[in-house]
DNA sequence: CTTACCCTAAACAGCA
DNA sequence: CTGCTGTTTAGGGTAA
């Protein structure tokens, strides 16, 4: 797999060729930041914003290209699931979707088609996920026909810039040049993330195939301090900021900036946000493209813009700022829904730090390998083995009244924890584990949620979101998972924490909690071994819990549609906004399918899963309540440091509700946790 | 309102 | 003594 980390990775695994255009084009942008040559001709520059322009027109049609594949791979995919395709199109990749929507849908479905469709669940999840990644590749493809031609323009007015700096003096014109150059790579990069992060979004709704081999993951902020992401990131933003006052590059800046306004709102009134479906509010629905494209009225209120609340997932309009207070008092005060929401936000600016650390430092990389060019064998290759939800931890905004003093004892900034490597590892084992997973799933005739527990544990790997499994359940999948059908109590623990970034903090309540279940569930029978005693699940203990646990699954369907509670909404609330952010939930390449998509097909299979058990007693891997029903306060208290485990605060789902406080400087290092217990 | 289920917390015992 | 493992109890929340 060749997988360019340079934030162009559009072309991503599809294609070789494109890869060479790709990497042509990085060559080929102007090392001009670098030490100017002493014959720095304009002739000279005027060949390489050529040849580089000609590299972007080539990355572009490849990425085209790419993109049609993409859909026509997705056309095939759709028929293979037995998806039905009405009609096809060369030009205009045919939308696949029931005709009613199909037909008021010729370009990109707008928020409320969105949010009817969900509504009226005229789709299922699959089908939704098929609708969004079409959507997605719609609007990739006009995205990436805009950019090409702002590059266009961009080029043009840089030569003609160039045409008229030939009257100064030399000096002068050299070091505009340069400066213009390297301004507009800046740019670039950051369109060129822009357009990864979208590209990644995509493969990650793309990449759905449980065998598929996942890809290597980035690091987050490999070797970086804390104090240089910052400076970086004032650089990155100051420069930003810079150019969209100037409006001088504004041109490109567009492309980030319809990228991300133009992507969110479908997804955002699709997935997200119970609230308004149920309030009924969302028929004043406001296209987030005006009020992401420009802040300058929301200055007043970080939640008012534009004449619309914009609570996540609100957007009630509001004639005024009066109005909008009265509301804000109104709709969202200090309840349980708010407390929730509040937590969604929480984990979502977590995600989005976490993204943001790591582009970040795939900027620093590019920057890296544009200015000292015996660098780039290492640029590029040396993040791909490497593991990204490091730094989660680090640069989290938990919400922890008492965080300080569980500074782990290895403190430092973004080692490569053990927790993080083996994740990568196991990611890959967890494919390879997969016959395994497949064969008990089939032996216990729990294909639907367990495989989906499987399947999403490439998410909850890596996010730190509460999986929306209890106990038992995760204990009888670790057990079930393993070879030999029974783990230790510490090899329980290690599997927890490899799978599920949540449990890499808190580990003495969630440990504790393992126990709790292990002695208190007759399902799982301790059997004493030569080296100690092992945990074995009992199948037919298990089955009989179900029928009474069942019973809290369609409450978790009531939940999931009239979204009372936190549990699922959280999830779909988050991804909805990573989604509506372009954020490849932050571990993308690794992840097989943390979209929206997935999640939803995940959720409602395990609701198939809990009515099929309802209704013929089949077995099922896994219950349908979520642990996170149970918001409890939580008293806090120290927790000694556990060697083995990552000590954190006490997670942002169990402590949002004491404290908005978050803090921000709290180092989360996890700790390495001694995996290779197996 | 009751019941079942789930979660967290915590006390306690046994063992290395 | 300390830490891990395992058991048990208590109390709170959710949902049927």
């Amino acid at each position: 797999m060749f997988q360019c980390v340079f934030s162009s990775s559009v072309l991503q695994p599809h294609s070789t060729s494109c890869l060479f255009k790709h990497l042509f084009y990085h060559s080929a942008t102007p090392a001009s930041q670098k030490q100017p040559e002493p014959i720095y001709s304009k002739k000279t520059e005027i060949q390489r914003q050529t040849v580089r322009a000609h590299s972007v027109k080539l990355f572009i049609f490849s990425a085209l290209q790419v993109a049609r594949q993409l859909l026509l791979q997705q056309q095939q995919q759709q028929q293979v699931s037995g998806l039905k395709s009405p009609k096809r199109n060369d030009k205009q990749p045919a939308l696949q979707v029931p005709v009613s929507v199909a037909m008021m849908t010729p370009q990109v479905i707008t928020p409320q088609q969105m949010q009817q469709i969900l509504q009226q669940q005229v789709l299922s999840p699959q089908q939704l996920q098929v609708l969004l990644q079409q959507q997605q590749a719609l609007m990739l493809q006009q995205q990436l026909q805009e950019f090409y031609k702002k590059q266009q323009e961009q080029l043009q007015l840089q030569l003609l810039q160039q045409q008229h700096a030939g009257k100064q003096p030399k000096e002068q014109q050299q070091v505009a040049t340069q400066q213009l150059a390297f301004q507009q790579q800046l740019l670039q990069m950051q369109q060129l993330q822009q357009q990864h992060l979208l590209s990644l979004q995509r493969q990650g709704l793309l990449t759905i195939q449980p065998g598929q081999p996942a890809l290597p993951l980035q690091p987050l902020a490999q070797g970086m301090i804390p104090a240089e992401l910052q400076q970086l990131w004032k650089e990155v933003t100051s420069a930003h900021t810079a150019e969209e006052t100037t409006g001088n590059n504004h041109s490109s800046l567009d492309l980030t900036t319809t990228c991300v306004s133009s992507s969110a709102p479908s997804k955002t009134s699709l997935i997200m946000n119970p609230h308004a479906s149920t309030n009924g509010q969302l028929s004043v629905h406001t296209p987030k493209r005006e009020s992401l494209s420009h802040e300058e009225h929301s200055h007043s209120h970080p939640l008012y813009g534009h004449g619309v609340c914009k609570w996540p997932g609100c957007e009630a309009v509001c004639e005024d700022f009066q109005s909008f207070l009265k509301h804000l008092n109104s709709e969202h005060a200090l309840d349980d829904r708010s407390t929730a929401q509040c937590r969604v936000q929480m984990q979502v600016v977590q995600q989005l730090e976490l993204q943001l650390a790591k582009d970040k430092e795939r900027l620093q990389a590019m920057m890296t390998h544009l200015h000292v060019k015996s660098t780039e064998p290492k640029a590029a290759p040396q993040p791909l083995n490497l593991v990204s939800s490091v730094t989660l931890s680090k640069s989290a905004s938990e919400a922890s009244p008492q965080s300080l003093p569980h500074t782990p004892t290895t403190p430092t900034a973004p080692i490569t924890p053990v927790t993080q490597g083996p994740s990568v590892i196991t990611t890959t084992s967890m494919h390879t584990v997969g016959p395994i997973r497949r064969r008990y799933s089939d032996k216990y005739n729990v294909p639907i949620s367990s495989a989906d527990i499987a399947q999403n544990q490439e998410f909850y790997k890596n996010a730190e979101v509460r999986p929306p499994f209890t106990y038992a359940s995760l204990i009888r999948q670790a057990i079930l998972e393993s070879p030999e059908k029974q783990l230790t109590l510490n090899e329980i623990y290690n599997w927890f924490t490899r799978m599920f970034a949540y449990f890499r903090r808190n580990a003495a309540t969630w440990k504790n909690a393992v126990r709790h279940n292990l002695s208190l569930h007759k399902c799982f029978v301790r059997v004493e071994n030569v080296k100690g005693a092992v945990w074995t699940v009992d199948e037919v203990e298990f089955q009989k819990r179900r029928p009474q646990k069942i019973s809290g699954n369609p409450s978790l369907i009531k939940n999931m549609q009239s979204s009372h509670a936190y549990c699922t909404p959280l999830n779909a609330a988050l991804q909805a906004s990573m989604a509506e952010n372009s954020i490849p939930l932050y571990t993308t390449a690794s992840m097989g399918n943390p979209t929206l998509g997935n999640l939803a097909s995940a959720i409602r299979e395990e609701l198939n899963g809990a009515m099929e058990h309802t209704n013929s007693n089949e077995s099922d891997s896994s219950p349908g309540r979520s642990p996170m029903q149970a918001v409890h306060p939580v008293h806090v208290k120290e927790e000694p440091l556990d060697p083995e485990e990552a000590e954190g605060p006490l997670s942002l789902v169990t402590t949002a509700n004491h404290s908005p406080d978050f803090d921000h400087d709290r180092d989360y290092e996890d700790e390495p946790v001694n995996e290779d217990m197996e």
